[in-house]
This record gives C-alpha cells, sequence and structure tokens, in this order.
DNA sequence: CGGTGTGAAGCCTTTCACAGCA
DNA sequence: TGCTGTGAAAGGCTTCACACCG
C-alpha cells in the first residue's frame, strides 16, 4: 500500500475564487498580475532613484522583462491611471504597486530549520528588506538552539506557537529536510501563520485558507535538464 | 532618460516553439507538463523505495499534490502506457520520466558568487544529487579566490570560459549580487552555457537560444504579501 | 470492474489592434 | 501626436466525462 498521507492541497484552480464576504469586493486582480506586481515594483523603485517623473508602458516593459501590452493590462486591473500621451507617474505608481502588495505594512517572518539554506536565507540582505522583518529562527534540534545567527537566537520548536503571537509572525519560511516539512507547516498553521513559503523538496499540505507557495532547487535544475536535452529553450519559470 | 539596458527576453510566448530541425520531431510535450515531471519523478522514487509495482494517477496525483486528470493527460504526453484497469508500472515510469527529464546524464554545474546564498547553494545536499553534480565555484572577488567551501575551491571569473570548456559545465546557477548578474550573465553565455538558473533580483536577459530560469525571494514573499492582506489564497507558485 | 486515454468544453492568459483622450 | 485603456481574438491549460480496454 501507498502510504496515504493528506491529500494535496494544491491551488488547483487557477480562479479567482471570490470569497464570501459581505463587502461586494472590487474586480478581483488575475493571479497571473499578481505575479508580475513585484517585477513591477523593483523596476519602479530604480527608476524613482533616478529622479523621473515618467515611465511609458513600452519602459516599464523593458525594465521588468515583459511586454508592453501586459503591462497596460496588469496596470488597468489596479485602476492606476496613467496619462495618455504621457505615461505613468513613478511616485504614483509605486504607490499603488506598494499598497496592493500589501509593502506599506510589516510583516514580521519566521525562519524554520537552520542548516545551509536557513543560515543562508537569515543572512541574506534583501530578505528582511522592506517589510519582511526575519523576527525568530526556529529549530527542532535542540544542539542549534542557543545558537546566535546574525542577531537573532536560534529557539526550540515548542517554542513556536508562543512565539507566533507575541511577535505576530505573518510569514513562515520552511527551510528543514523534507521529512519534517510537514509537521513544521502543521505546526505554523496550528499558531496561526497562514503564509508559508516552502523551500523543503516535498509537498506540503495545508488547509484551503492557508496560502503555500514552494520555491524547490531540484525541481529547477530537472527542468533546465529537459530543454537543455531536448534543444528547446525553457521558459522563465515566471510563478503564477 | 531611462537607463536603456538591453531588450528584455523573458520567454514571452508560450508557445511550444518547434525547431527547424530535419527530424520530424514527434508532439512536443507541453511547457506545464514538462513542469510537473519533476514533482511525479520525486514522487515516483519515494514509491519505488517501497517496492510497489504499480500506481494508479490517483495515488500519484496525490503524492505530488495535483489531480488525477492531470496526471493521466500529463503522462499521456510522454507517450507512457500505462495498462487500463491496472495502472502505471512504476518502474517502468521512473525511467520514462527520468529519460525525458535527461536525469540519465550527468549535468557539471557551476556556481557563480559565493555570499551567503551562493555557499549554502554549494553545500546543499541534494542539490547535487541525481545527476547534477557542482564542478565549479567561482567569484569575482579577490579575496575570496583560493578559499575552499567543501570540496571546492573558489576560482577567479576571468577563469570561467576555461573552465566551462574544460569541465563541461552545462548549468550555472547565479547568485551573485543583483548588479553583478548581467555580467556573469554575459561570461557564462560567450563560455557556451546553454541553462542558466538566476537568483540574482534582477531582470537578466540573455540571447533566445539560451535558457533561463530565475528564483526570486523578495518577489515570493511580496506574491504571499498580496494574498494575505486580500485574504485570498495564493496559488502554489507553479512553475510554468 | 477499474482505471487509462482523450475529445470537448470552459477558463485564464496573452496578444492584437485601435478608439479615445491629454 | 503619443500613449493609455480595453474590447476582441487567439492560444494554452485544466477539467470533465466517458469510451474503451486489460
Amino acid at each position: 500500500m501507498i502510504q496515504p498521507g493528506r491529500r494535496a492541497g494544491t491551488a488547483h484552480g487557477a480562479v479567482p475564487r471570490r470569497e464570501e464576504s459581505d463587502i461586494p469586493e472590487a474586480r478581483l486582480i488575475p493571479e497571473a498580475t499578481v505575479a508580475r506586481l513585484p517585477l513591477y515594483y523593483r523596476a519602479l523603485l530604480e527608476i524613482s532613484d533616478q529622479a523621473i517623473g515618467t515611465v511609458s508602458s513600452e519602459q516599464l516593459a523593458e525594465l521588468a522583462g515583459v511586454n508592453a501590452a501586459k503591462v497596460r493590462k496588469d496596470l488597468s486591473h489596479l485602476g492606476s491611471y496613467g496619462t495618455r500621451g504621457v505615461g505613468y507617474d513613478v511616485e504614483h505608481l509605486v504607490g499603488e504597486v506598494s499598497r496592493e502588495l500589501g509593502l506599506t505594512r510589516d510583516w514580521p517572518v519566521a525562519i524554520l530549520g537552520l542548516g545551509n539554506l536557513g543560515r543562508a536565507l537569515a543572512n541574506y540582505r534583501g530578505f528582511g528588506a522592506r517589510g519582511f522583518r526575519i523576527v525568530a529562527l526556529v529549530d527542532a534540534d535542540p544542539a542549534k538552539v542557543g545558537e546566535t545567527v546574525g542577531e537573532l537566537t536560534i529557539e526550540p520548536v515548542e517554542a513556536l506557537s508562543r512565539i507566533v503571537a507575541d511577535r505576530r509572525v505573518a510569514i513562515g519560511v520552511i527551510a528543514t529536510p523534507a521529512p519534517a516539512a510537514q509537521a513544521v507547516a502543521d505546526r505554523l498553521v496550528a499558531a496561526g501563520v497562514a503564509s508559508i513559503l516552502n523551500f523543503a523538496p516535498t509537498v506540503v499540505v495545508v488547509p484551503p485558507e492557508v496560502s503555500l507557495r514552494k520555491v524547490d532547487l531540484a525541481t529547477e535544475l530537472q527542468i533546465l535538464s529537459f530543454y537543455q536535452q531536448h534543444r528547446r529553450r525553457a521558459p522563465d519559470g515566471a510563478r503564477v
């Protein structure tokens, strides 16, 4: 018998599900657009350094690595208004995009698992940047607990629910070995964390109300391997 | 003026381009299917440990975190034949999938940039696993050259083209800071590397015949942030 | 009977092309 | 004139549902 495990909770339908809230909720922004907002955001930050007042969809497209039609369609979903004949006001657009992405808030992050990858993430400049503040490092290995990484001390996994409550952890980053990932995810969910980023090379299942995204190095290499072998060009792996 | 840079070379059309080869080339496998083959591969390896002879699409779907219809459609693209009323022969399927993914070959990998992330990648078990062998560590910083990480010594970026030629590097992993990424990519391309995995948080442009995939931590966090703020559930970020 | 293989339908995304406005 | 905003068209992906076969 194959070990059953739980039913896999991947977001199958890419259908922008309308939640049953009382607010009529404006048009939902398509997932594909959401996945590109960070690209625009980064491009806009580069531009705003240069004290430029306005960008065209064409320029923004080039900086973000997409095409202009996509930029216009995407931005139209924000309701962001550009000026015909001119372009988009950079400052205004930065504001719109960062508001939409929730970057005007602070999102406390916990890193779970401090092996090679977890430590690298803990030290990674730009990870903590822009509102994502690492507030806890957690590991199940008693030998690691108490150790200092960067400015934080590694804490035991048993303390997780208290840590999450006390520090308002909003995002959990799983960097454990594969066999430990599901248990950690369960703890995160139980503690009330609703957003998880999984680096462990295994399927993790979470309840429908929890967001789970995954980054898998082995998978990426295998995809490159496929295209190299078939002499096709790989797509860029835009996350949707 | 916005600094021009080169035209972004993202794989815009998801159209499975048919190359003009002399071989009529069977049906192309859809990109979405390719991106899932690694999931099936991993699931199949787990099963084959357990000495199980056969899997149904339902079981495989659960292990891979997708749905059964997708599994059947995907595997049908491989031409892999399951047996009606029974399922797929595990051993046979592992062979088919790994052949298709090019995992029966050896793919020498070079890591470019040995900051926190690069070092973590260099030490990451399972990165080197299954055919992906790290054969070179390269950094532009003279202070790092000569240093040993794991079993390899960091070499200067000037030596890259020789390294690529001598060790048949097939895949380059960029783990440099953003400003250095494009230059390193250019060197890789000039040296003949046709597959690149980019961890630097910036747009990198490569010629059309080169495969480029990207992994961006900041982007992932921002996507989670969006959905958390909007109380929608994020898609899992399956790479397409 | 059970489970694969697959046409067909539906949905989402991308691209096109141009009306319309500053 | 120049560039946005957007209907419409086109393409790809997912899901459905069932014929078909071991």
